[in-house]
DNA sequence: TAGATTGTTAATCGATTAACAATC
DNA sequence: TAGATTGTTAATCGATTAACAATC
């Protein structure tokens, strides 16, 4: 077979299945990758890059070559052309409007977090039942009574949310959430959510977080009590 | 070999490596059962446990057999005994206090954060630069500059720290914790932190989690664009 | 050309699942 | 006793690593 000049900049032909591994490192390549261009890197090699995150060079690259052929035989990659693939690859080379669901202390801060925009996220929407904050515009979001949502979302077209309701309420509001046609949720309460095989549910428990950590701190330290 | 009535009730003798997977489910078990127990049950089987969480029985065994035995057969596990045993396993039966750096939008978001406590983690000091901020009580919990925190983690003898100071300071307060003795970091700041290998990092980048289901939706929807 | 580095195949390692005797 | 369910060994599956020809 001909071996093309197949940069293959569109990753047309991915594999039916990815391990999930693979696509939780495809994020933090692209941070890294971020990174370097900011200082004004032009290609990177793959013991480089992984060796910033703690990787090995092999990893890096079969991890890619899930998606395609990105890298140069005796030079790298090249930083931006690489960010570009994986922005594609994640769908985040297109700006994403999300819902935000609950706006007590974690959903307000998550509403001012700036980090959402600079990876192409946009917070279009918030609900909540407070006659406080319902009608209200905060940092440009609009806030809607949570009996709105269904109406709201269906309308829009979002397929993202965030959940940051207490823990008793999560799992009627993804149901609704669903209901409109929701794909995606970022849950913040900490309650498995149950959901149909089209839904996808990343959960992120803060408490736990912390738990994994007193786990290899105990081990590492002096022994329990 | 005799069986003697061995329930392990300190779980002594831990392998010296358990896979971190393991170590990720066992904090999800811990808050299936809690729950359990909440609703006044008594006992679990392994089957009902996994499925509550999409895991198998087989391996709901396999990894609380890394830690001792912990079941009855013919009954299953009783709820507050195994929430007991993990607690212990995880280092969590006992009240962690924990150092905040960092009270922007989301640092001010958890020190508010109710989820914390009632895990057992408490937040007993805050950092920040802010003349606004320090000096303050915010929560019962005093805030002091950024100055002061060598000493002041030094004298409290502070073992985890979250961070939540924008990512260009992070690897310098990092650093810092280090220095002063923190062992664990749970880290909200989008770098990759470099750190002693007794230092253990847990990372939570909220773009990133946004990112891991942009993937998915966009697979199991129409192709990207 | 020599040196660097990729993409990929084969070998290794580790984690999950199946099966079942032991136990309540 | 019959039924349920554990703990554990062996078999399977999947992911990581090593090695190297191809390429720039």
């Amino acid at each position: 077979m001909v071996k093309s000049p197949d940069r293959n900049p569109e990753p047309s032909q991915e594999p039916a299945t990815v391990p999930q591994p693979v696509v939780s490192r495809l994020s933090l390549y692209l941070r890294e990758l971020q990174r370097l261009r900011e200082r004004g890197r032009e290609t990177v090699s793959s013991t480089q890059l992984g060796s910033l995150l703690g990787f090995t060079d092999t990893q890096v690259r079969k991890d890619l070559a899930y998606f395609g052929q990105f890298g140069y035989p005796g030079i790298g990659y090249r930083c931006h052309e690489l960010i570009d693939a994986i922005r594609r690859i994640l769908g985040t080379h297109r700006t994403w409007k999300v819902a935000l669901v609950g706006l007590g202390n974690l959903g307000r801060a998550l509403l001012r977090y700036r980090g959402f925009d600079r990876q192409g996220f946009r917070i279009a929407v918030a609900f909540d039942i407070s006659p406080q904050l319902v009608g209200r515009t905060i940092e440009g979001v609009p806030v809607r009574h949570m009996d709105e949502l269904p109406e709201a979302i269906e309308q829009s077209g979002l397929r993202l949310a965030i959940i940051t309701v207490p823990a008793e309420q999560a799992p009627q509001v993804a149901d609704a959430l669903i209901a409109a046609g929701v794909e995606g949720i970022l849950n913040f309460a900490p309650v498995t959510l149950t959901v149909p095989p089209h839904v996808n549910v990343v959960g992120v428990d803060l408490a736990i977080e912390l738990e994994q950590l007193t786990y290899s701190v105990t081990r590492s330290g002096e022994e329990a009590t």
